[in-house]
DNA sequence: ACTAAATGTTGACGTTGTTTACATACGCTC
DNA sequence: GAGCGTATGTAAACAACGTCAACATTTAGT
């Protein structure tokens, strides 16, 4: 006997989102389907999400979340410093890697619109964990802000590419040498 | 009067295709658009193609044509050598923000399974032109198998890695930035 | 000229995102 | 507690999509 009203009916969206996402990509998940799968009608997700792309946001919201997390964690294991700039990267690509539909939304032009820290003119602080790790790891590494901006897209263009084109099967990599690619990184005069 | 039969429809499809991609991105284009607008019936797509990802498969290669062209372009317009990499890298970030759904879907899992170069034992040699490029010019800056793959690698990742985050708008870099970027490239020991 | 293959068309099916109109349940005030 | 407004869920419909099956026309080879 299931209750009219769902409880909530939000977070249990977003929630069978994400497990659709373990084996579906961001674009063959459907709003009808994430419906369905939570036991509700097609257009009742249209109480909470004004349309597919707001849901999808919402989605990649959540895995910008937990990439942070991860990087935090990663960046803490090794005690920080620089040691744990080059954690957060392999910790990038590791869960892109693991996550690969969830991590392409996160990073989609329709996502929400703030992974950036890199503005030109320095912009404002991020929003989210993983750009704020970036950010800071950055500016440990060279007190002048043109410097620290270069580090900053250098080290992030580096794991991004990477992630991608591991996810795409354009490039195989084992794990050793995704950590070797990673902190192989380093700052270059220009 | 139009004849029954259209002479070359399979490349006319493929031109429309890329025209197409100019302003939508790849899976927003549409078979039935593409057929639409070279004028025929939605269904005579099929005699030329088994399915959508067959005729996206044909725009990703030649996508990656064009792209492989610009570089070598770039690269022999500063006389090749170590100059003449950092110009392939340049050409490819240029190239992906002129393109941004057909470069997307050049690279995209679903394309030609074989822009790749870098399977971890050395490979095959590389069917594409970017590849090759890339393939090559790593070879010039070291003999060492693996110290080249890592080059290879590092500097792949790094212009695919720029080229997507500023498609996504999750950075904003003007023109000279782009060439700081890339040339600041520099082969690492690990 | 006749036939077989290649190429294009029509119509249909099931799926999707989204809108409109309607139904039910919760929470508030009296 | 009764009544009511709002939040939430449902049902039916629309246009667009990818794809299939059946049919039409044109080309090419004997």
């Amino acid at each position: 006997m299931r209750k009219y009203h769902h409880g909530d009916l939000r977070s249990a969206l977003i929630e069978a989102g994400l497990k659709l996402l373990a084996d579906r990509s961001a674009d063959e998940l459907g709003l009808r389907e994430a419906a369905r799968s939570v036991g509700v009608s097609a257009t009742a997700v249209y109480r909470h999400f004004p349309d597919k792309g707001a849901f999808l946001a919402a989605l990649a919201a959540e895995g910008l979340r937990q990439l942070g997390a991860a990087q935090r964690d990663a960046a803490e294991r090794v005690g920080g410093g620089s040691a744990g700039f080059a954690a957060t990267g392999a910790a990038y690509v590791r869960f892109a890697i693991a996550n690969p539909a969830l991590f392409r939304l996160a990073f989609s032009a329709s996502g929400v619109q703030d992974a950036s820290c890199l503005a030109p003119g320095g912009g404002e602080a991020p929003s989210n964990d993983a750009a704020l790790l970036l950010r800071d790891h950055s500016r440990n590494l060279s007190t002048d802000q043109a410097a620290s901006r270069q580090i900053a897209l250098r080290a992030w263009a580096l794991v991004h590419g990477l992630a991608l084109l591991i996810l795409d099967g354009q490039v195989v990599l084992d794990d050793a040498e995704i950590d070797s690619v990673v902190s192989g990184f380093a700052p270059v005069k220009n």
